[in-house]
DNA sequence: AATGAATGAGAGTTCATTCAT
DNA sequence: GATGAATGAACTCTCATTCAT
């Protein structure tokens, strides 16, 4: 495996690397190919062997925090109960707070901002990765024994974007301490049937 | 008062209710300044007769939604209690599901999108209509005899937010009237010491 | 009616005109939008005030052309007689022997361009107007009396279209003297029934 | 002779028929060294190995056309007489006609869009292909024993050309069909004095 | 000789903002 | 106050050509 091939795949992954944490600090729209090839350290118009558009570039963005997600969860996993995951979890979303603070929850931001488009169809694809934490979310309640696993995990997962929006909105990292005190108090008050 | 006036001001004001419609369909960097004009029915050239920049049409659509709200909170405020009126204000959301599951909260959104900026003030203008809902929010806690009113009030503002987001992201209105029905009941649930 | 109609007006005849003009010595690909906003002596900005795309001001071009036809057939429909047109035609060609041994003529060239795309629908509209043509010449062989004036009328056009092409490959405005005399001849054999 | 060498010229060959191909489909401006890269099957970055330029891929491409010509003429060479080799060149032209009508003669259609350049070249040697078909024309016309032969290979090429265009320009292939068999009458007519 | 990757100079297009009347 | 028109900066994207191996 030469050099070259190795160098290739590190800058595509580069390039999404730094799409989803422009993106996420600017927004799509405010977003400029060259901001993100300056972040990548990748000429501008070399962005273009690697992705075809900006939108291409924007689902970069979208699936890398799907691969972010999916090492949080894997980690999380190897807790020994799902009660211990779920807060395990909330843990996380804390320890973020000064980056939420300031730009909200990365995917639900990029989200709502897709989610006002109709064409294109990276809205889908948005709602396809915030899916896929309700998905991992909702296994745990159902683990824990909870009846209707599935409404708890929106009231999780629309929790965590709330407090996140409110955090960034009023610029108070305290509202995610506060919230997410709530969120582990909760959990623990959950009975295991 | 002319006739003249009086159609400067309607002007305007269609000005700020086109923006504020238009913004929250399709984001503040997606609309033009043509848009919003068309919308309301206003020669381009003559918008900046209204308003000097785009930025004070954000500006714009942004008090208009706290108009809104206000005419909101007046119109709850007659309701004879605070249990009463919040559960008026949780009503309030569901009804408004289709809007909320396509476009997410109006002021969320546009706080979310305006976060991202660090120039401008918009995005502490946008902060500030959030804070006028929580304080009402917070208000009605207080009444009802809750401690620690505030942190409630952004529990409840949170979880509409977070279920507004996670409707639209999902483009299913179903979470609307889940998550509804649970903070009505959850709110039936508080004591009054 | 304001000096500012009347420039506007003006502004949109000069860009139609320097398009037809520079398509017809550049070719629609070596063409930009700026070559003929120079040519028109118009900001590039403003061009897209009167033109969306690029295509819709080489479809301006082709109507420029169709127009400069009418102007010409509507000229040569005052002479008495048929033969008398058709001769005045052939003149015209051969009057414009320098333009067209250099650059061809200026719809066949275009058409010719344009035939090689299958969208936008530019293809179909070149065609048209070479029908225009063909159309006017049919109707003078068959006021002439002739069998299959549609026949005629193609091998006419044809030939010009052909002349104008050989001219320009041996860069031989010769070509136009030699083929004109030929068409005058031709024209002048035919016997009126 | 090695392999490679072999392999080598097969490969230049292959690109030059694929120049030929695409541009004539294509037009030299849209097409793409990618494209013609793609059509014969070789990497992008090797195409530079045989051709320096772009320009020189549409000199091989003329080239090529010039190869088909004479492929052709030394066919028709093999005829027993003038007129029935022009007749078999005429014959040639109809069989060709859905290709022409779809788009045009190539090399004449080749040297209207480079006879729009005034620097490289590359229009003189298209007018150098076009005056091979001449040449070979007038010279069957010489022998057929006609007065002016060049003037008469002018108006057979012209013809030839015209109709082309007009076919692709109206879509309509019977317009090969129709000036095709005018143009073999007319050759029987012509007296062997 | 061969090849994927890199580079940068434009091109078309959009749009906030300003101008002239 | 009102309005169509004007302006230019910025952005996305393309592509001939070159580089590194």
């Amino acid at each position: 495996m030469s050099a070259r091939v190795r160098t290739a795949g590190a800058k595509r992954q580069r390039l999404m690397a730094a799409a989803a944490q422009v993106v996420h600090r600017q927004g799509v729209e405010r977003t400029t190919i060259a901001d993100i090839a300056r972040a990548a350290d990748v000429p501008v118009g070399n962005v273009y062997y690697y992705f075809k558009t900006k939108d291409e570039l924007v689902a970069a963005a979208l699936s890398e925090h799907a691969r972010q997600l999916e090492l949080l969860t894997d980690r999380l996993d190897r807790l020994p109960g799902p009660r211990e995951r779920l807060k395990g979890l909330v843990e996380g979303w804390v320890s973020q707070r000064d980056l939420a603070a300031r730009y909200g929850c990365p995917t639900g931001t990029l989200a709502a901002e897709l989610d006002k488009r109709d064409e294109g169809g990276l809205d889908v694809e948005a709602g396809r990765v915030i899916r896929l934490l309700l998905d991992w979310v909702e296994r745990q309640f159902r683990e824990l024994g909870q009846p209707e696993p599935d409404g708890l995990a929106l009231t999780l997962v629309g929790a965590y974007q709330g407090m996140s929006l409110l955090a960034s909105a009023l610029r108070e990292p305290g509202v995610m301490d506060r919230e997410g005190a709530r969120l582990l108090a909760w959990i623990d008050s959950l009975e295991a049937p």
